[in-house]
DNA sequence: TAGATTGTTAATCGATTAACAATC
DNA sequence: TAGATTGTTAATCGATTAACAATC
């Protein structure tokens, strides 16, 4: 339904807005601000109304956003007010998460089936769905309009199956494997790389630690400088010099910047 | 051990760099430069450099950078050179799916245990993990030095759950409930909003499917007017106004920039 | 009408890309 | 030394924020 380009940023927001008013709707609020939106999202207002105004005008002046409304409307741009197939390829556990997640049927996506290599998992039902052996893969998408293929089966085979799944006609793919597919420009790939969300979480826990022993050191620095100075209180300014000095050498290069 | 604050957009990339650099490794690759590995993963060679040099001069002038060294280099400064013990609270599919993929802990992150409020999965073992119940998880995070909690539990639950696990002193919480949590600055929150992840698939779909649609329809055009031309050759250039006015009424607002 | 709040333009900020001197 | 490629500065591009006129 949109025209122009929207930026990657606005879109990977839509979501977050559709929660909030999905729970504004919740709470039985009519109509909100960009302002009170954004002081429950923290994020800015501006960006709020930036974001909206890509799609149309959804607010009224003096007024603010008729929640109800603007929640149907952010779902019809996300797509999420149409019905989309999809199959589970790889039934492990991660492919029965997704199955037994039933809000996402409430958004549209219906499970049409689930696949898996394992003749041991082939024929066991999970949430009223069958799961199926992979030779079937092509066939069952004809027959049942699968629009889009979630992935959840290790990295070594998951190429291959992409291959098999672009050329049986799939939109677009839901790529849980730990790799990067190549498909044709008209094939969407949504990535979920669950070891790189664990890899960021660690540098930023190991940064949070470097930040808070950085200020520890720092107070107690500053602890000693009093001391000192009660002790002598000279204070020719020498000794702050020597405090930013102290702080610097742990890394030099980056340190120049 | 990073000095100044380094952008969201770096740090996000990195785990994709290390993911490369492994490939490139198990190849047998010994020094790549940053053009080649910028044709690998598209991206500009560029962006490269300046991502890592964000850290430090890794590379060598006139031959590029050592792959192996690039590589636990880039694990040094995500900090998965070290050891994070993780607990998974939800024991459900989701949890165990984490559970099962033994790439964590070879990346560092050690499952300490595992927890459910469902006494019919407490005493479980999944991967040699035991499942225990949820009263027991203030004193385990204690006395097991927990840094992170994957939160694979329910939104209706994330909440109280998180307030309890701030108070036990965890450093990180990798949260895949639909939810955002309320945390101090100190406790870094890592999410997995799959749904959104879908939302945006479905976005993504759509808007390739209107694509398609408008190119198909501009060739029809095209055919048509070549038609046209061909039955009456006076080609006074209008007809190409035409096809331009054509597209754009579908959605005023935004056509207009 | 007066007050509130949007839609939108302009200003700022940050991230990406290009270019090139430094140097292996 | 000549060639290659980094590290880094400068230029460009895009996204966010601020400001305010339009308007409900």
């Amino acid at each position: 339904m949109e025209q122009k380009e929207i930026s990657k940023a606005v879109i990977s927001r839509l979501p977050r807005y559709y929660r909030y008013l999905g729970e504004l709707l919740e709470e039985g609020v009519e109509r909100i601000s960009s302002n009170e939106l954004s002081i429950r999202m923290k994020v800015t207002a501006s960006q709020i109304r930036q974001d909206l105004n890509n799609f149309g005008g959804f607010g009224q002046q003096g007024y603010g956003y008729n929640v109800k409304y603007l929640y149907t409307e952010i779902a019809r741009i996300l797509g999420i007010d149409r019905q989309h197939n999809l199959i589970i390829i790889g039934a492990g556990n991660l492919g029965q998460a997704i199955a037994n997640y039933t809000n996402f049927e409430r958004r549209g996506f219906i499970i049409k089936g689930m696949f898996d290599v394992n003749p041991r998992l082939v024929g066991l039902v999970v949430r009223g769905v069958e799961i199926r052996g992979i030779e079937d893969l092509e066939q069952f998408i004809r027959d049942n309009e699968v629009q889009i293929a979630a992935l959840t089966i290790p990295k070594s085979k998951a190429p291959e199956i992409a291959d098999r799944l672009v050329k049986a006609g799939i939109k677009a793919i839901w790529n849980f494997a730990h790799t990067d597919l190549q498909v044709p420009d008209d094939v969407v790939v949504e990535n979920v790389h669950l070891s790189e969300s664990l890899m960021r979480l660690s540098y930023r826990v190991c940064s949070m630690q470097d930040q808070l022993e950085r200020e520890r050191a720092a107070k107690a620095r500053e602890a000693a400088k009093k001391e000192e100075n009660e002790a002598q209180p000279a204070g020719s300014g020498k000794e702050e010099q020597d405090v930013r000095e102290a702080q610097a050498p742990v890394q030099e290069r980056t340190q120049q910047k």
